[in-house]
DNA sequence: GCTAGGCTTCTACAAGCTGTAGAAGATACA
DNA sequence: TGTATCTTCTACAGCTTGTAGAAGCCTAGC
């Protein structure tokens, strides 16, 4: 999947819409569902037309990260990687494309950004201690 | 300044787009250029019109990134943040962006891609060494 | 002072992304 | 077979980026 990443958002909407967002979590929260069963809970924050929870959920498909199944005459819609892989794979993703670039500015700023926790700096320590062996 | 980047990108446009790319960097190689100057540059690799140049270098002024001063008829366009002060400040951004969310996870990840390079990893290691004194 | 040439601003359109939704087509079940 | 419901098609708005014509403005030089 080829996205873009919003520094300036929070959690998933750095990857998606607002609107696909909250779809995506919906559909974490819960697994094979339908599109009505989506509208409907979305529905408890605002109004919106049926339709456009279908175009959004097509959308969603058509990126890769949902995938549905026939039921009766309804969809029934599950995501292909969970939130954590999902987390991963951007996380994965960001920092491959940052080191891209030339490496060492990374590394320094990254452990400034660490360092303002002591509890991650210690942490971030360990791991590197354990993978240099 | 409020960007978007994207990852399989590389480079400046990561977070510029391409024209704009190539223009922000006519104007880092040769600062206080004029609009001409720059069109007759890219004229080097391809044809484009004044007027095409002229649009973006407004809009990298717009987004920050550009100042301009009068001279003559003309204006002179210079950067507002070096190359370098530019990418670190995308460096230290997307970093916060993903630092927001659960941090344990990010710090495996980039150790792991740190990692496939010995002497990035070294790299690591001093400066968390010395960052914890 | 006035004109021409060059420089800028305005305006506009295309394409891609996201949000939004009506209209129409498809279909399962009573 | 009819109808309620579900889906697909189509469309438009607003944003970003690339592209550029048209028109307005102003400096330099006569």
């Amino acid at each position: 999947m080829k996205f873009v990443f919003r520094p300036s958002e929070k959690g998933v909407p750095q990857v998606l819409g607002e609107l696909e967002s909250k779809v995506m979590k919906e559909v974490w929260s819960h697994p094979d569902c339908s599109a009505r069963e989506v509208a409907d809970r979305l529905r408890k924050e605002r109004t919106i037309a049926q339709t456009t929870v279908l175009t959004i959920l097509s959308r969603l498909c058509k990126k890769g990260l949902l995938t549905r199944r026939h039921e009766g005459k309804a969809f029934r819609y599950s995501s292909v990687v969970d939130q954590q892989q999902f987390n991963e794979m951007v996380t994965r993703d960001v920092l491959e494309g940052l080191l891209k670039g030339n490496s060492r500015p990374i590394l320094s700023t990254f452990v400034d950004l660490v360092s303002t926790d002591e509890e991650l700096l210690k942490e971030l320590d360990d791991l590197v201690r354990r993978k240099r062996g």
